[in-house]
DNA sequence: GCAAAAGTGTTTGGATTACACCCATGC
DNA sequence: GCATGGGTGTAATCCAAACACTTTTGC
C-alpha cells in the first residue's frame, strides 16, 4: 500500500521532447540534427530536443522546442514512442517522448539557435552515434515514419510542392527498400487525388516529365465522405 | 539560450504508467478497471496506473504496477501513447504513458491490491467517466489495440487457448464493428498457422464446432523466414 | 423432421504482377 | 539518329465479395 519512497520524491523527474524532423533530398530520406553547444554531450550531434516547461502542453512544447533551436515554424508534429531508461540522461531522471515531422528541406530554413551550434541534414541510414539514446529514438521513429508513409498521404509533405510521378516512386522505393514497377506504381496511385499540372520538368536532358501536386482539399472531402482510404 | 526558469525547477515532475488491460468475454472486448481507495478521485473507477520509481525502466515498471494493483503477472505489455496536459493530475505535473495488454479473462485472476479497492471488467464501449483523463487514454489505446489486431496475431491472446473459428470471427466483427461473411473469413485466415484440434465444442444444442489453437511456434518460424505476414 | 449453426464450393469483378511497347526530348 | 528516361497497354494471375449450398447435432 505504501510507497517505498516518500511521495514527494516522485516529483523529482524531468521530461523532454525530441523532435525528429525528416526531409527528402537527392533521393534520400534525411534527418535534421543539431550540434550541442552545452554539456552534457557537448559538441555531439543530437536530435532536436529539450525539457518541457511546467505549464506547457506536449504538442505546444514540441513546436516551441523546434522553433527555439532551429527557427523552424509551422510544421505538423506526430507523436512517437516514449523512452525512459533510468540512466538515459546523466543529469537526472529524464523521460522523453519523440515527436516527428515530415518537411520539404528546400522550403524549410533551419538555423541553429539557442544552445544548438550547428544544424545538418544527415541521410537517415548514415547516422552513427548520437548524444544520449538518440540513435535508438531515431531508429524507432524512422519505423513510425515508414508506417505512416504506408497509411497516410504524408509523402507529399516530403516531396516538393510540384513533383513528378517518378520522384514519388523513388521516395517509396527508398522507404520500402525495394524496386517498384513503373506502370504498376502509376496504376496504384491513380485513385490518390492529385492535380495533373500543365507544367513539365525543366533542365533535364531527356523527355521532361509532367508535374503533379497533391489535392489535399479533395482528399479531405473523400475521407470525410468515407469513399477513400489511402494505402500504399 | 537561457531557460526561463531555473534548471533545477525542471526536475519537479513525476511520471506514471497506465496499464490498459483488454480481455474478451461474452462477445465483448472489456477493459480492466480499478476503484481508487485513495485521493485524488477517491472512489472513482480508473485505469490501472501508478508512479514510476526513480530507478525503474518503463517496461519493468509497467509490469510491477500491474502486479502491485491486481496481482496480474506475466503478460506482455505494449507501449501506447503519452499524455501530458499540464493540469491532468491535481497533485502536480505528471506525464503518463499508456501500456496495454491482451489477456484471457478466465485465465487471469485479477484481485484488488494496494490502493485498489475493487477491480472490474467493463465492456470497452460502456465505459463512461473515469478518474483523471483516463477516458481519453482508454479511447486512444483502444484504437491502438484495434490496429494491432489487424497487423499482428494478438487476437489469440484474447481468445481462449482452444477456440472455434466462429468465436474468432465474432471477435473481429466486434473490433471492426462490421459483419463478415463466414466463408470468406475462413478463406482469409487459412494461411494463419493454427492447429486443427481433434476436439469439438460441447454443450451446444446444434452441430458442435471444431476447436483450433494458434500455432505460435510455426508462426515464429514463418516470420523468421519471411514467408508470411499476418494481415486481417 | 426441424431448427440452428457448422462448414464448403462457385462465380464474378477488381486489383496486382510481369512484361512489352511507344513517345518526346537533348545532343 | 540514338540515348535516356517518360509514359501506357495487355494478358495472366491472385484475391475478395456475394451467395448458395450441404452437413451435423439436439430436441
Amino acid at each position: 500500500m505504501a510507497y517505498k519512497i516518500e511521495f514527494g520524491k516522485f516529483f523529482s523527474y524531468s521530461f523532454s521532447l525530441d523532435c525528429v524532423i525528416f526531409g527528402y533530398e537527392e533521393g534520400q530520406i534525411k534527418v535534421l540534427l543539431i550540434k550541442r553547444a552545452i554539456e552534457p554531450y557537448l559538441g555531439k550531434w543530437a536530435i532536436i530536443g529539450d525539457l518541457v516547461y511546467p505549464d506547457e502542453d506536449l504538442p505546444n512544447a514540441a513546436s516551441r522546442i523546434l522553433a527555439d533551436l532551429t527557427t523552424i515554424d509551422n510544421v505538423i508534429l506526430h507523436q512517437g514512442s516514449t523512452f525512459g531508461k533510468p540512466d538515459r540522461h546523466p543529469q537526472g531522471r529524464v523521460i522523453t517522448t519523440a515527436y516527428f515531422a515530415l518537411v520539404r528541406i528546400d522550403e524549410i530554413n533551419a538555423q541553429a539557435e539557442s544552445w544548438a551550434e550547428e544544424v545538418c541534414w544527415m541521410p537517415v541510414n548514415k547516422v552513427k552515434d548520437l548524444a544520449f539514446d538518440h540513435k535508438d529514438i531515431l531508429d524507432s521513429t524512422y519505423e513510425d515514419l515508414k508506417r505512416k508513409l504506408r497509411y497516410e498521404p504524408v509523402c507529399f509533405d516530403l516531396l516538393p510542392e510540384k513533383f513528378t510521378l517518378n520522384e514519388m516512386q523513388q521516395l517509396y522505393e527508398y522507404a520500402y527498400n525495394a524496386e517498384l514497377d513503373k506502370a504498376n506504381f502509376r496504376k496504384k496511385i491513380r485513385p490518390i487525388p492529385m492535380i495533373h499540372l500543365k507544367e513539365k520538368q525543366t533542365n533535364v536532358k531527356h523527355r521532361p516529365a509532367n508535374l503533379y501536386s497533391f489535392d489535399s482539399e479533395r482528399y479531405e472531402n473523400l475521407v470525410e465522405e468515407d469513399s477513400y482510404t489511402f494505402k500504399m
